[in-house]
DNA sequence: AACACGTGGGA
DNA sequence: TTCCCAAGTGT
């Protein structure tokens, strides 16, 4: 037996009347914000917080206006203008994103889902986001930010479940308005609630605009239970390890002797093996005189 | 389905 | 200081 109250009452308009006063004024949501704007912050900001995203995305939108100007440099500029924004596969995979728009879209940013999904390092979330953002579409937009509002508004728990489900993604997709336009802003809507309000510790309850609403609320907010959400070590990671090797190349001008890759970790096995991941991912370029540089 | 993949800031 | 985590994707 589903509830007489639409949820157009019960919980969208209260959010979209909450994100009407309380959205932050974001560079990629002012009016003039492009498509290919909007679609480079959704990459950086992958894994990635706004303030440490806003400088840089500021500098490459200066650099790199259109998708066109983008892929006519080399991909290691990209890894360079990345900067220590964590993950420079991103850089990577954006660059290849603004050749493929180039040669395959004539340039502009695809609007359909399907198109946008086919793009180098867009997955379920980015195409969704950038289809609903940029062009204002019906789409469920399923981040981290999302799921933990709905684990809570609905469910009743702290978090949602490690890996999204079948059920999240149902869930979503009911509680999308009819109308497109109105769908995109409510899917804005509760991600800004989820990352100014609802967040992962400490939630603003106060704040709430759906409090009376809210299922974890209701049920105490009773303390998550399941198995440790969390655990990644990263000091003596081959991660880590390829950060700094990364960091050397970043930094330099131009290729690097290998001695200078060298001195930034102590264990040569190791460093090998980072080296060789780099090289296999196409984030660093072996030179035929032995030196390193990023990829051309 | 797990796991790899960076980084830095707040509690 | 240590731990947690921030608009995920690809394999």
């Amino acid at each position: 037996m589903t509830t007489a109250v639409p949820n157009a009452v019960r919980y969208t308009e209260p959010i979209l009347g909450w994100y009407a006063e309380h959205a932050r004024d974001l560079p990629w949501r002012a009016p003039d914000a492009t498509p290919w704007g909007i679609l480079v912050s959704e990459v950086m900001l992958q894994q990635t917080p706004v303030a440490r995203v806003l400088p840089i995305w500021r500098r490459w939108m200066e650099r790199w206006p259109t998708p066109a100007a983008l892929a006519a440099e080399p991909s290691g500029e990209a890894v360079r203008a990345w900067g220590r924004l964590g993950y420079p596969r991103r850089a990577l995979r954006l660059h290849a994103c603004a050749v493929a728009i180039t040669e395959r879209h004539g340039g502009q940013v695809p609007s359909s889902y399907e198109a946008l999904r086919e793009l180098p390092g867009i997955g379920a979330y980015t195409a969704a986001a950038v289809a609903s953002f940029a062009y204002r579409q019906r789409h469920a937009v399923l981040d981290t930010n999302v799921r933990r509002v709905l684990a809570r508004l609905i469910g009743g728990v702290e978090y949602p479940p490690r890996s999204q489900t079948a059920a999240e993604v149902a869930l979503a997709e009911s509680l999308l308005p009819h109308d497109a336009p109105t769908a995109a802003r409510w899917s804005v809507a509760i991600m800004e609630l989820g990352a100014l309000v609802c967040t992962a510790r400490n939630p603003r309850c106060v704040d709430c605009p759906v409090l009376a609403e809210c299922a974890w609320q209701r049920a105490g907010r009773p303390a998550y239970d399941g198995p440790p959400r969390r655990g990644q070590a990263y000091a003596g990671t081959d991660r880590q390890c390829r950060g700094r090797l990364l960091a050397v190349l970043r930094e330099a001008d131009g290729p690097v002797e290998k001695a200078a890759l060298d001195v930034v970790w102590s264990d040569p096995i190791q460093r090998e093996r980072a080296l060789d991941g780099l090289i296999a991912d196409g984030l660093v370029d072996p030179l035929e005189d032995g030196r390193y540089a990023l990829p051309s």
